[in-house]
DNA sequence: TGCCTTTGTTAATGCTCTGTTAATACCCAG
DNA sequence: CTGGGTATTAACAGAGCATTAACAAAGGCA
């Protein structure tokens, strides 16, 4: 899970940042809310904890402004505990929950576990590519308007390939992207759900690129 | 809106009544865990405010039982400050939120309106779905007509399908709706529980998404 | 209270779907 | 024609889920 945490007080943030890896939870620390729509720009990110005292922006106003933007992923508001009215217009701003600090990390943990079960699966992102409409958090795949139904490695290979369309991908990289960095298969298998993905969704759908690897769609230029 | 406010603490009782009546709250007022459960028993409530500090019984233990017995109404509870384990256990306990003592009457106000939003729909209503009745307090459900029994526990895990209906909810998730957060069952449980619900209410409103979780009817179309 | 019914959990078993392997057939370039 | 790369297919092992039975616990009733 990856958090992206806002937060200006770097000893508030570095035990955050502790307890949180601790949960096996992966974070990114960013002091400003600048820095903090960059990388929500840039990255997946599951939640976010916020910290309302932030130095170059009011943090509620930053909400209002990503939801605005059509980032929905939850959000976890940090406020001190004297200024009310603003927590409140959190609540209105979209946050999902908020603590008061100080706070108890026991605390912060559990609301934030319940806050990632709650969304899990609400996202809505879907991605579009020749009447192919995919969602990756359903696992829902259809194909002008006909449902198909793909496993698990399957979505993650079409992902692959969506994520960088029409380039050439090596099945190097491709099982990089399946199964990890170095930790890999020692056969065919990238071919074998290759060839199970031609087969459900058409096989002009990947191309191969003999000696290089394969592609989604047609190349750019045949020059 | 009906509001049971479970204080002993006569003072505070009387501002937050006053305050809530401010806001067109109907406000019942009782002072012990017992005259709650009577209350709970005798009238319609759309949510609780639940002081843990009772003279006869621990508001925990309280809200646990009162969870066993299916009421599913939102508990708002109040807690002193220093006793953050005792919060802890108290979300666990299915409390949907809390607050700490000494807590602004704007906050306490905003947190309650969050609280009804998210439920509204789930008490008092009828819920219907593809031929199915669910009044959830009264504790029925009728399939075309056709009376069903339901078990406590199945009752819970249909009403955390419908409350989120279409989507996808992971064993996790239920496992929380069921048991509370974090405190959970060791085994298939709820694998078992949604067998029984199929057997009941027929096997196809609840779907299986493999890898992921389980769903209550069809998926959305994205298109 | 003690018996009996209903409910909830555990555990064992079987089944279906997936992922990987391996073997074989195919294709294109040199 | 030949060899390296790719496609196709079948078979196997494992994961995830369904199903069932047995046991424990809780609640009703006399």
């Amino acid at each position: 899970m990856h958090i992206l945490l806002v937060e200006d007080d770097a000893q508030i943030a570095d035990g955050l940042c502790a307890a949180l890896a601790l949960e096996n939870f992966t974070v990114d620390h960013v002091a400003t809310a600048t820095a903090a729509e960059q990388a929500l720009s840039l990255g997946h990110f599951d939640a976010v904890i916020l910290d309302l005292g932030l130095p170059d922006e009011d943090g509620v106003s930053w909400l209002e402004r990503m939801r605005r933007q059509q980032h929905d992923l939850p959000v976890l508001i940090l406020s001190a505990r004297d200024s009310v009215a603003q927590k409140v217009s959190g609540l209105q701003a979209g946050a999902d929950d908020y603590l008061l600090k100080p706070f108890d990390l026991r605390e912060l943990s559990a609301r934030l576990h319940s806050l990632l079960r709650r969304s899990s699966g609400r996202s809505t992102h879907v991605i579009e590519h020749e009447g192919l409409m995919v969602n990756p958090s359903h696992l829902e795949v259809t194909l002008h308007g006909v449902p198909v139904n793909l496993a698990r490695r399957e979505m993650a290979l079409l992902l692959a390939f969506l994520n960088n369309p029409k380039r050439i991908l090596s099945a190097e990289y491709l099982q990089d992207a399946l199964y990890g960095l170095g930790d890999g298969v020692e056969s065919n298998a990238i071919n074998v759900h290759i060839y199970n993905l031609r087969r459900k969704l058409g096989s002009s759908m990947i191309q191969t690129v003999r000696g290089l690897g394969f592609r989604l769609g047609v190349p750019d230029e045949p020059a």
